[in-house]
RNA sequence: AGGGGCGUAGCUCAGUGGUAGAGCAGCGGCCUUUUAAGCCGAAGGUCGUGGGUUCGAUCCCCACCGCCCCUACCA
């Protein structure tokens, strides 16, 4: 197989057929190393010219050439190696004949492997005087431009080995990513959480509100969906005795695709017995602070235009965000006693429509049906949400949308849940976990009949069945890892934290499926 | 899904109703301390795909494919 462009792709083949006419071999086993380019870079930095001479050191290294800058008789080139660039220094008189003629044939892109010793040349780089020089792997194919590197998105996205090697901004992204998902790890294992997998593919839908994806298992003759949420699961493991669970995982949701909403994704889920609400709304601050400090060196970073800055995370119930954005053109702010009466909240979303038609604003629930706690969650939507770039709880929200969440003891319409806002995006999402197996029949009931793509469409009776052993008091999160990654590397779509994101088949073409309702308190 | 934008050499990009250009990469030559190496020379294109208008389309029009942005939906 050749692939584009041929005339570079069977040049390259040609002079890999001339190198194992030289005596080497085309695709060598290994390459005994004594450091990476990195190391060297880190470990001589500071070895000046003279004490080089003195002291030669000696070192075998290997990586990608970058660069080539040939002399004649004489070339410098970079390589790299572990993200770091070296270069190297080749000399027709240092490494013979043969040698040479293998440099020779050598193409930007190729895979070496040099052993000789450091030295500074007249701008003081530090750079390998090559001695031995192998081929280890050729690049039959070219790289893209050195100096503007692959720009084009959607090839950044489809040949993400090409971007990597490239775009070292790239590269930097997906070492924090997983450096965040390490410190993720120490910091609940810090804490005695235990690290758990539940299943991926679910025979009934549960623990958020989404469309899913289906699939089919062949011998059991069982349709399954992929998982839109492990909370169910989870929550089985606290009653089964395991107090403090935790799971890094992916979910998939069967919905549109934007900046901040990728099919698959990755969420951190996490579970503590004897707790609540409030104790996850500090224990997140915690666990989001020492993000930051670790991977972006401040509590305070740029992300875009804004300065996020962590040292104080706000803290609003749902209805005091909604009156604190309210829009001075959209009226007088509505009360707290407004907010709270029956019919008061529709009648503040008509308000606002009035408002919003005036000014070519899109209306609240154009043609839904909704209850006052879903007309609450909306207009928090509408008014709060965009506003919240610095990092914001939002706390207290309607049962109504809120089907897994304990209510308050003094305010059976409101539940023990909050959500985490930061730049703009929900991060998280936590609530003390309904634990009352007769008040959650009665919610999932109430979805079940209400009907629609999102909602489940059978009671989980088997949850039911575990929250009557007894599920403890206990308090619950999800926090969404990709957008988390978004935040701590300045990355503005999902799909530059995400290395492989869904893309359209190139010449495919897919069929439509139908809309759907929305409601729930989806981790 | 709706609205807007984009698609030209391997890569980054110009460009025009008379079938196309630069830089880098590649090819040949010169060059033993360069670093976006340099100098000389030659080459490289179904201008996303398919229709239409036109004497003639890469350019204008329509459809389709893909990507990006905005809006609507899940986090």
């Amino acid at each position: 197989m050749e692939f584009e462009p041929v005339d570079q792709f069977q040049q390259r083949r040609k002079k890999l057929s001339d190198i194992e006419a030289l005596g080497y071999a085309a695709y060598p086993r290994k390459f005994a190393w004594s450091h990476t380019a990195r190391q060297i870079g880190e470990l001589f930095a500071n070895r000046t010219a003279e004490e080089l001479k003195a002291e030669p050191v000696n070192v075998q290294v290997a990586g990608r050439i970058i660069a080539l800058r040939p002399h004649g008789k004489a070339a410098f080139a970079h390589i790299v190696g572990d993200g770091a660039r070296l270069q190297i220094y080749v000399r027709l008189d240092a490494v013979g004949e043969e040698a040479y003629k293998l440099f020779q044939l050598l193409d930007l892109g190729d895979i070496i492997g040099v052993s000789g010793h450091l030295f500074r040349t007249k701008t003081n780089e530090l750079t390998v005087w090559v001695e031995k020089i192998e081929l280890l792997s050729k690049a039959l194919l070219p790289l893209p431009e050195k100096w503007h590197g692959l720009a084009d998105r959607e090839q950044r996205f489809r040949r993400r080995y090409v971007d990597l090697i490239v775009n070292e901004r790239t590269r930097e992204t997906f070492l924090r990513r997983a450096q965040i998902i390490r410190e993720i790890r120490q910091f609940f294992e810090a804490r005695g959480y235990m690290e758990v997998e539940t299943p991926m593919m679910h025979p009934i839908l549960g623990g958020a509100t989404a469309r899913p994806f289906v699939t089919h298992h062949n011998t059991f003759k069982m349709d399954l969906y992929l998982r839109i949420a492990p909370e169910l699961y989870l929550k089985r493991l606290v009653v089964g005795g395991l107090d403090r669970v935790f799971e890094i995982n992916r979910n998939f949701r069967n919905e549109g695709v934007d900046a901040i909403h990728e099919r698959e994704f990755t969420m951190l889920e996490f579970y503590q017995a004897y707790s609540d609400y409030l104790e996850l709304m500090d224990l997140t601050e915690e666990l989001f602070r020492g993000l930051a400090e670790k991977i972006c060196g401040s509590m305070r970073f740029k992300f875009g235009e804004n300065d996020i800055d962590f040292a104080r995370f706000e803290r609003l119930t749902m209805r005091e965000a909604i009156r604190k954005y309210w829009p001075s053109a959209a009226g007088t702010v509505p009360s707290a006693d407004e907010l709270a009466a029956a019919g008061g909240p529709r009648a503040l979303a008509e308000r606002y429509n009035i408002f919003a038609n005036s000014n070519g604003l899109p209306p609240i629930a154009k043609v839904k049906e909704l209850s006052d706690g879903e007309f609450i969650g909306e207009l928090f939507e509408t008014v709060a949400e965009p506003h919240l770039v610095q990092p914001t709880f939002i706390y207290d929200f309607p049962t109504a949308i809120s089907p897994l969440s304990k209510q308050k003891a003094d305010d059976p319409s409101l539940t023990e849940r909050f959500e985490l806002f930061i730049a703009g995006m929900e991060l998280a999402n936590g609530f003390s976990e309904l634990n009352d197996p007769f008040e959650q029949e009665k919610r999932f009931r109430e979805q079940v009949e209400k009907g629609g793509l999102e909602l489940p469409k059978e009671v989980d009776t088997d949850y039911i069945r575990a929250l009557s052993h007894g599920l403890p008091p206990t308090a619950g999160e999800g926090v969404g890892i990709d957008r988390l990654v978004m935040l701590l590397t300045d990355s503005h779509t999902i799909r530059d934290v995400v290395l492989f994101p869904l893309l359209r088949a190139e010449g495919g073409e897919a069929e439509e499926p139908p809309a759907a309702e929305k409601s729930g308190d989806a981790k």
